[in-house]
DNA sequence: GCGGAATGTTATAGACCATTACAATTCCCC
DNA sequence: GGGGAATTGTAATGGTCTATAACATTCCGC
């Protein structure tokens, strides 16, 4: 039904090793880093629950956000993703070509074009949802659940 | 003193706006995601603070690593920054091509250099120090101090 | 209607990083 | 102590992502 990938490689490939022995400074207090390293972790785990399908973060973040928002525009969705608008549009270019999502002219404006998925890429989200769910539950295993409500809010504060 | 470095464009210019009236579906739930919001607002700060040093984040990793840890071998280094060994070249090259921080034989093995800070590699590191942690606590006043601890023990069980 | 703003698009360029291959050196085990 | 495996640093190459700039089309307020 999917069709292969095209090959795909991640941009991080090692997790932020801890080397015993090691002075690390200043690094310890400074939450850049640790969220930095935090983020490293949680990156690599999701890129073992999307194995073999070349789905990077922001192309996840924008098939779950056409997939909420149908007709969202490639401004928006640029945004979103903080990117760009050149960005937004290869990402399009990306979703249409693998038959994900197609343009769709939107009524009443006619500069804009609305993202839709389609029933291919409603499927493909579908799948991806619950593997990244599961992964990602899998991997905050270490923390008990309020614990993870913690961090959640803690984070969202942080990006204000 | 310093010289003025080379222009420097960071990666990512815009935060990950929050957008009114859009359904985020799964996203809201994903530690993934919001540690990666948080992470690019961190990182703004941090270009916001570093401004006119053409200073990454794993450049200052790399300055305050060497700084720590004198003698520091590149492959160690590349370790902690989670890049490939040819990466920790390409850094230690931007290091010593800047006047940062030289290559000295280690005695007692010839095949590995050991990265040393010079003077200027030393100043430069200070005042970045001040700069970056500086900007990290006022991005993080938005948490009390019990807030941010917790944050950062959460974040360290999380990176493992 | 007209000037400015917004949207999408194309072209271009740059930064970053992995992979691969290679040479020199050291380690380790027999 | 000798030889194959591992380690360290290096060089060359390629790919991916993203920004910037410039442009055409369309919308909007006056």
């Amino acid at each position: 039904m999917l069709r292969v990938p095209s090959p795909y490689r991640p941009r991080v490939a090692a997790p932020i090793a801890r080397v015993a022995g090691l002075d690390y400074g200043v690094l310890d207090e400074l939450l850049g880093y640790q969220l930095r390293r935090a983020q490293v972790a949680m990156f690599l785990a999701f890129h073992a629950a999307t194995r073999g399908e070349a789905i990077t973060p922001p192309r996840f973040t924008a098939l779950v956000l056409v997939g909420a928002n149908p007709g969202i525009g490639q401004s928006t969705l640029g945004q979103v993703l903080g990117i760009a608008r050149s960005g937004a549009m290869m990402m399009t270019d990306w979703m249409e070509e693998r038959g994900l999502a197609e343009r769709r002219r939107r009524p009443g404006d006619g500069r804009s074009w609305g993202v839709h998925l389609t029933a291919r890429g409603e499927k493909l989200l579908a799948l991806l949802k619950r593997r990244v769910a599961a992964e990602d539950r899998k991997r905050a295993a270490v923390l008990n659940s309020r614990e993870r409500r913690e961090l959640l809010r803690l984070l969202g504060k942080l990006a204000g």
